[in-house]
DNA sequence: TACCATATTATGGCCTACCAAGATTATGCA
DNA sequence: TGCATAATCTTGGTAGGCCATAATATGGTA
């Protein structure tokens, strides 16, 4: 009479979040959004009130967003949002590109059609969401879409990688988008991701990858230095 | 009086870590000593007995332990001793072989002497802990290597990234370090890194740091495959 | 008034003790 | 023997308190 016996197929989705992953999720969040700015201090005994719960869940999110960058810790000072400066930025988006460009490779080494149709869809949903303005949109399905590229290939570890340097430039991301001619722009260079995975062209998909990421890297840059060329 | 008015040369070693940064190191080198075992339980109370701290401490090690990949927490279960995979180590070196072949290219691009003379130095170290049979300083001195291949590009988040990464693979690296041979090529296989970076030749310098990487995780498989060729 | 020494406060680091709920293991009875 | 119930183990979570240190306020004196 067990799941298994009927298989998993209705297994309901497990509401078992525990309080941490919760309050993690919210701090998080807050930290993204701007809630909390960055330099701001986190105290403690603030956070659980505002958040309802105790201190040691909230010290445990703290030490959490720590290790995702998001949080630093100044001895004898406490937890401050952690703020991200030109270089570190440029040097994320390095990064990005080096692993994205790496998974664009393997996917078309691969030669499974499959792999540029399912890229094509995330594509899709990113145009129609910059059709729409709806960038909150336009950044879920770019992650899709590169979240694709990689588990198509199945390299999770280098998504987690990929993830969690994206939390830290999330802000960045966000403006990057809005840029003049981006909507245009950006999608052309995925494109090109897609067309070469599709030709089978490692090289040229690695290029290609290299490039969009480098050509965000470059706007956000450009944001930073004060002269942003937005909305 | 203070130290400002008399420069800080004599400032005292900051002995302040705190006991969380104790016990977190105590515990991460237990896991990767082989103390505590891939699939062991890590029972909180447990540990806090064993390390001599309160359960607050040992919770939040533990969740910095998780966000490094080393212990894996199962729902309704608790934590336990991450185990590697095959196939999960194979990705670590894939995405170390991506981001040290980026950082000699970078390295090689910034024809500065000084960098190839530094490699040259950790070289030696390397080659002398051979001789002596010091396996521990051949990890260390293999790891002080790349830190400068990184470190002199100012590439210190991707070193945080590779860094990451490799305590979870350390169990094969001090392996692979023991294969046949490996004395003899793995330093051979680093002076062609260093060449390459001498020449200015970047990528030839990526290359090389590709086909390092490759060949350690070629001998990590089959290690993992059972038929280890070791000692 | 200027300055220094002494409270006071704020805060992080750390601890003990406790409870609830889910999983596991014993236990005891039919 | 087999099953239901109880005891136990362990994590998730809470409450509250202690101590050390750094910053800030306070007050008294030259």
């Amino acid at each position: 009479m067990n799941d298994d016996a009927h298989g998993t197929a209705i297994r309901v989705e497990r509401p078992a979040k525990t309080l941490r992953e919760l309050a993690l999720d919210k701090v998080r969040e807050a930290i993204l959004n701007g809630y909390f700015r960055p330099g701001d201090r986190l105290v403690e005994r603030d956070l659980c009130a505002q958040l309802g719960v105790s201190r040691t869940i909230v010290r445990e999110v703290l030490r959490h967003l720590e290790s995702e960058g998001l949080v630093a810790n100044l001895p004898n000072k406490g937890p401050i949002v952690a703020q991200l400066n030109h270089d570190e930025a440029k040097q994320i988006y390095e990064i990005r590109g080096a692993l994205e460009g790496m998974a664009a490779r393997l996917c078309a080494e691969q030669r499974n059609p499959a792999i540029a149709d399912a890229l094509d869809k995330s594509l899709e949903d990113i145009r129609n969401s910059y059709r729409d303005k709806d960038m909150a949109g336009v950044l879920a399905h770019t992650s899709s879409f590169y979240q694709t590229l990689f588990s198509m290939v199945d390299r999770h570890i280098a998504w987690g990688v990929v993830n969690l340097l994206t939390v830290r430039i999330n802000h960045l991301r966000s403006m990057t988008i809005k840029t003049q001619n981006r909507d245009v722009q950006g999608p052309v260079q995925m494109a090109r991701i897609v067309d070469a995975i599709r030709r089978g062209d490692g090289e040229g998909a690695f290029q290609a990858a290299m490039e969009h990421v480098a050509s965000a890297s470059a706007i956000a840059q450009a944001v930073l230095s004060g002269r942003q060329p937005i909305d």
